[in-house]
DNA sequence: TTCTTCATGTAATTAGTTACATGATTGA
DNA sequence: TCAATCATGTAACTAATTACATGAAGAA
């Protein structure tokens, strides 16, 4: 047992999907996209070789399936899978990681134009737009009690409510902070302060 | 020019500090850690990495600075390097990336115990109270007109009105979860949903 | 004068992504 | 029967992290 490289966070995702049920590994690239990916973003190829690495630990089976002529693998958890899984959830994990291409961009604006900045926030918009859109349809399916995972929603529901107020941070943040970049001049190298905003950031962040 | 491989994102974070003024290594890491950190985190050792590239592409200048006896590297932005920035700046940028091992046990929490589920979300709030004080300190140096780069401040308070959001999010979003999941029985796999809570999902998520 | 912290960097490793390849199924 | 899409996987590459190493400065 315990051959081959340690598990990193990433297994121990594709381990909680094994607790719910069997999968394929497509059908694991199928959750990537729709739910796990919001919060815990990998490539496919990953899913691909993850599996693997659990199965060397004795984490999980694989199982040789045919799809027509064609094979296909899918993995379930064992015994020992849920055990190290209950004791992985044992320790609380790290604090959210945000990564944003788009606060970099604004960080650095004065290096560019207000019309670029005024893109910039026009994007992030548009991306908490279309997310929230997803996210509101995937909810709803849980109150009609039609998702396919109903028996989750108890746990699926805490996620939800996480990003469904990140999506809409996002939008009014993005809002918000056009309403700023408007009153800059066109070099925003000399736009000036708005020191009531500012004031208003300390107010909010001082609870 | 054009040597070596393509500029990533990383290597516009570093160049937009260029833009701001000369940097060492050592001090690039400071601002990492301070500012740009939380919103680009990337490890120590890129920062001695990505401003070898940049002077490849032509877009900075070392030169070497005496230290006692010690060299040391001092990395400035080249004209060149300034175009570069513009440019990238033209491109609205992707969205925001969230990366949540915490969402992550709570998402799987009904393979652990509802104790295991209360203690991820104290981490949470512990982590989001932290991150708010550090974030805190800085936007009052800012209205204090104190801040090292006070002329900034018109671009700096746009990325802290993000932070001082996000972590307010944070942090009453697990005080929410938290009165969820103590409504759980031990044994999460068994809790019940709280409908209104989902329908208020439903309705905060309708925009 | 020794210890600690600040400062400067390199090397080894790995986690993750992008690109590729191709079989099966469905619908026009 | 052809094209498009679904499904299954591998290979090559690289971005990023962790670990290591060591000089200089300041404190005890």
């Amino acid at each position: 047992m315990s051959r081959g490289s340690a598990l990193t966070t990433t297994s121990y995702a594709i381990l909680g999907l094994l607790t719910v049920q069997p999968w394929s590994t497509y059908e694991l690239t199928q959750q990537m996209d729709r739910s796990l990916g919001r919060f815990w973003p990998r490539a496919q190829s990953k899913l691909y070789e993850e599996p693997k690495k659990l199965v060397e630990h004795g984490l999980a089976e694989a199982s040789t399936e045919r799809m027509g002529k064609r094979p296909r693998t899918v993995y379930s958890i064992t015994e020992q899978g849920r055990e190290a899984m209950a004791s992985w959830l044992r320790t609380p994990g790290d604090g959210p990681l945000v990564e944003s291409e788009q606060l970099l961009k604004l960080f650095f604006a004065d290096a560019g134009t207000r019309a670029d900045a005024l893109a910039t926030l026009g994007a992030a918009r548009g991306w908490a737009r279309e997310r929230n859109t997803e996210n509101l349809a995937v909810a709803r399916t849980y109150v009609a009690g039609e998702a396919r995972f109903q028996h989750r929603v108890a746990q699926t529901m805490l996620v939800g409510g996480f990003l469904t107020e990140f999506y809409a941070l996002v939008d009014r943040w993005a809002e918000w902070a056009g309403t700023q970049v408007e009153r800059w001049p066109d070099d925003p190298s000399e736009a000036q302060p708005d020191q009531a905003a500012l004031t208003d950031i300390v107010r909010k962040a001082d609870w």
